[in-house]
DNA sequence: TGTCTTGTGGTTTAATTGACTACAAGTATA
DNA sequence: TATACTTGTAGTCAATTAAACCACAAGACA
């Protein structure tokens, strides 16, 4: 049967590999001097050539949905294992302007300081954008991206997802600029400080700070056993 | 282009009028005499002939997949505008025995007192099941309406949605069963009281309770209105 | 030495929660 | 008519939590 869309990149995947009316979507988030920033790839052919979205790709015709946009994601930024929920399905009937493409949204997180961008993807550029200075989008990407930021949102407040963003060892105020960015509010270093330390997820790295101008912060490291002890019971993030 | 999926009811609609690689499954909660209830059809022909599962159906080749869901339940139900929340894209390969169909997952609210269920469908018998009753459900249905029932907590937390399932007046004890229910936890109905009434969410309905054998309770009724001006705040249902 | 910045440990006060008590308003029935 | 029984409604009180601040320590830098 031949692929009645041959105007999207297959990812270098022949047209008999892949379903041909459902695609996969990512919106990948990283952080950085306090940013919160998306990565958007440029595509280098078809009728969006030059145009920014998110990076995306086509679900082979036996792999499960989720573990395509694990593959996805890891063709483009070369790492494996990244933080990945999906998000919603965008199926508007006009939502592609060349045939009936619906497509399964998600968002992941990752530690920029772990990786570098691959190039030549199926997209001749990708970039970081901050979440202030989104451009405008091919295709319902900039909704997809909206989707993904108000769920991201949600999810922080009740998961301690957000490490996934920072480097392994981090300081308390790195971690607070993290949720005040996320969340869009302003809050108190102190009560920041004591409530996170009361639920008892960070460990102590045992060093500090190198190199900053100032009193060096003591390290802390996300403990991943102590959380899955904490989930059983449930317990949340409002701040 | 011929369906290469004959094997699934198509809802009376004709192969060439639906995608063929996707469908869309939904979760209907009702709520009756303080039990959470899930509406399930029993299929009347194909492989899964006898067995229980979702409701669920094709979407049309230029329908947006909300309405698609939206146009299942009033088939099945008779009611329209439905409360209706999309979940989660299920895609296992292996997840439907005959071929590779993806499926939507969709979870609907409805008051029970408000319509009856349509006999003839594309199924042979619907019936009302108890949410600690569910049998062994065909595919992978358990997953989805677990799926929704986890979705379902965590909403009702955070937006008034489980007027929905009630009737348009009701007591705040009804409403304190129903949030009982639904979150599976013991509550104070005089803390409940005082909680719920100092959100102003309700309307007093001006009336009472009729034919009951002990103190009639006093109706309320959900402001829609007044809703919308807290939304923008933001606020929580934690009991 | 003094000043600047960021980290860290507190206090104070108000608001919220959870557990509980008391009683009001009806119905059923003896 | 009286009594018990059930559910609705209101209020108390101790314990906990949250928000807004304050004070100072630890280093860097001039």
């Amino acid at each position: 049967m031949k692929n009645p869309l041959p105007f999207l990149p297959t990812n270098n995947l022949s047209e008999s590999e892949v379903m041909n009316s459902i695609t996969i979507d990512c919106c990948v988030f990283g952080f950085k001097d306090g940013n919160l920033e998306v990565l958007l790839v440029q595509h280098g052919e078809g009728i969006s050539k030059g145009k920014w979205g998110l990076p995306g790709g086509w679900i082979k015709k036996e792999e499960d949905i989720d573990v395509a946009a694990d593959r996805l994601l890891s063709e483009l930024t070369g790492v494996k294992d990244i933080y990945l929920e999906q998000v919603k399905t965008f199926g508007k009937p006009d939502r592609f302007p060349l045939g009936r493409v619906i497509t399964v949204g998600y968002y992941a997180l990752i530690n920029r300081e772990a990786f570098n961008v691959k190039a030549g993807f199926t997209a001749s550029e990708a970039k970081w954008y901050g979440i202030k200075d989104i451009p405008e989008l091919i295709y319902d990407h900039n909704e997809i991206l909206q989707a993904s930021l108000t769920r991201l949102r949600g999810k922080v407040k009740r998961a301690p997802i957000g490490f996934n963003l920072l480097p392994e060892k981090f300081t308390l105020l790195q971690l607070m600029q993290l949720y005040t960015e996320i969340l869009d509010v302003e809050m108190d270093k102190s009560n920041f400080r004591r409530k996170f330390l009361k639920m008892k997820l960070l460990q102590d790295a045992g060093d500090k700070q190198q190199g900053v101008s100032h009193r060096a912060a003591k390290l802390y490291r996300f403990d991943e056993e102590i959380y899955q002890n904490l989930t059983r019971k449930g317990f949340s993030f409002e701040f």
